[in-house]
DNA sequence: ACTCCGATTGTT
DNA sequence: ACAATCGGAGTA
């Protein structure tokens, strides 16, 4: 039987800052929700929401307790996993490109909300760095709130990245 | 209570 | 171009 492992590198994110950012799920006078609740958490854990009521669509919680920052996951490099990853896209690629497919690739739900990402089964590791004219910055995909800031980062060439290197340019 | 809309994806 | 599908925000 082969290994069940999932895992590859993150290449692209987007930031969310919270009550100051017109386009964050925190963004509102009410303060937490039931949906964005695990932001006002600790740091190092998983805000998960549905997208469009159809796809999950993970961040990682980055502020301290009662700053709900997060930062959201929209890309994904493979490195081990394919088949597994494959079965759970019901055989569609990109497996990894786009927050809901890498989501949905990686088998998380919301049974993972508010998930502390030092445990299994979802572990988020430290990994490199990389030189910064390797790593490109746009406005944030299909936001209409703050859409002019420039809070996405990605790696410049990668294929996992959901939008082609320039989109988005600032 | 009711309407409108979105940090998406896949099909027509 | 548009459907799927639901929590939140605004309106009443």
């Amino acid at each position: 039987m082969g290994d069940k492992r999932v895992s590859g590198v993150i290449v692209e994110t987007e930031a969310y800052d919270g009550p100051n950012d017109p386009a964050s799920h925190a963004a509102t006078v009410a303060g937490p929700t039931r949906r964005n609740r695990a932001m006002f958490g600790p740091p190092g854990r998983a805000y998960v929401y549905r997208s469009y009521g159809v796809h999950w669509c993970m961040n990682v919680v980055t502020g301290p307790i009662g700053r709900p920052q997060a930062v959201l996951v929209r890309g994904l490099d493979p490195l081990e996993g394919d088949a597994v990853m494959l079965g759970r896209r019901g055989g569609k690629r990109p497996l990894t490109s786009g927050p809901g497919r890498l989501c949905a690739a990686l088998g998380i739900t919301d049974a993972l909300y508010g998930h502390d990402l030092r445990e299994p089964p979802l572990v988020l590791r430290a990994g490199w760095s990389v030189d910064d004219d390797v790593v490109g910055v746009s406005v944030r995909v299909g936001v209409t709130k703050a859409a002019d800031w420039p809070c996405r980062f990605y790696v410049r060439g990668s294929t996992a990245v959901s939008r082609p290197d320039g989109w988005g340019a600032i």
